[in-house]
DNA sequence: GATGGTTTCATACAAGTGTTTGAAATGCAA
DNA sequence: TTGCATTTCAAACACTTGTATGAAACCATC
């Protein structure tokens, strides 16, 4: 294993193409154009496709969730073992968006490959994915801390909106921009993380019963 | 044309396989073995597989719209031309969710089709799916007529919140079940509804100083 | 410089895809 | 019934996919 040029640049190649077009468009014959390799390279390095697939699924998750814990940790200790909610939500959703979103030429194809693993949902990955629950339940765990007043329910629902919020604003930031005609601003990145964790928090601290209740009711009667 | 036997079988069979199972998994093949019809039957009756997809989408996204556009009219006849937030992005989020979560034998295959339609974006989709952005149109507008104090930009992104918390809640139903240990009941809709109408009314009638700066401000720390 | 394991390469393979074909079957009007 | 357009069917087609093969090239070690 001289030099493991041929193996970096086909993780590098299917990637980039990956993030750029999703896994269904993306044959291995295009990866190894990319990558100006053999065929035959993917195989004898990987074993199959599966596996170069899962391999850059792995890699990348295990740097994003440790971007993601590095900065909750970092507030938790300033904070003496409970981090404010808005920081938290912000360690959360901030590097995801950050690496989807912005001007074209700082965006981070890691951060677009695993946007693309979270939508499609190939089987290798499928398969995988169960770990990133533990991952979850970390934050989980730190926003009980902040709100020790709010049930775990409440608790868990806060977390999926605030990813449901940033995951659906990369996926459709083409149509938001057109929906609104340019008028939102998909480039200021920083706007759009301060949008998602403000409401998210506003979701995980508002009062039950003033919010709610008149929603509920309206439900009933639809029904 | 005697009788739509097979054309309707084909459609019935189709969406129901690509609601179950998305379009990268479904073939040709599946299809008309599912429909207990011959395989140039497709071809035959539609042209080409895309062609297909596309009278499927065309078809329930008319449908859905309608009941979505029903529900709004119905509520801002009401009202004197101005429906509550509440009732706004009840219409909005409402038929979707009901269609696509609950109880195995209540979920809608046209929803759950529609979902994946939204998720995966299959070519011939993507070339249609403009369309729907006249129809969104109708509820920022609607919405703009509850909330004229707000900013359309603080409506659009209300809006796209909205269908973040609704679409994401049904993507990754199994996994907040998984999360939360069965404590998030998916079953139960009209709490799902409740819960997601909550917070995107609380996004868009939050006063925006007060919950906005310091998020804001937090934001510009972690750069 | 010869040796032997590692890596590359062109090529072939088997399986699966959407589509086409031409004949057979069907249904309906004259 | 005859004639004709519509619809069904089995079979084949052309193409793409991931994978496998065996020879060639490479490269460090002796």
């Amino acid at each position: 294993m001289a030099s493991d040029h041929t193996r970096t640049s086909i993780l590098a190649a299917a990637e980039r193409l990956y993030a750029d077009r999703g896994f269904g468009d993306v044959t291995l014959r295009d990866i190894v154009a990319e990558a100006n390799v053999n065929l035959a390279a993917v195989n004898y390095h990987f074993g199959s496709k599966d596996e170069l697939i899962a391999e850059l699924f792995v890699t990348r998750s295990i740097a994003t969730n440790r971007e993601r814990l590095r900065e909750l940790k970092a507030a938790e200790e300033e904070g003496g073992g409970r981090a404010p909610i808005e920081v938290i939500l912000h360690a959360l959703v901030g590097p995801t968006l950050r690496g989807c979103l912005g001007p074209e030429n700082q965006r981070s194809t890691a951060a677009r490959f695993m946007i693309r693993a979270s939508i499609e949902s190939v089987p290798p990955i499928r398969r995988i994915k169960n770990r990133e629950i533990d991952h979850l339940r970390k934050f989980a765990g730190a926003m009980r801390r902040a709100l020790p007043d709010r049930s775990d329910v409440d608790i868990y629902w806060g977390l999926n909106f605030a990813l449901a919020m940033a995951h659906h604003t990369i996926r459709e930031s083409e149509r938001l921009t057109k929906l609104s005609e340019g008028k939102c601003d998909l480039d200021d990145v920083e706007d759009v993380v301060a949008r998602v964790v403000s409401v998210a928090t506003m979701a995980l601290t508002a009062p039950r019963t003033e919010a709610k209740a008149p929603a509920r009711a309206l439900a009933r009667d639809a029904r």
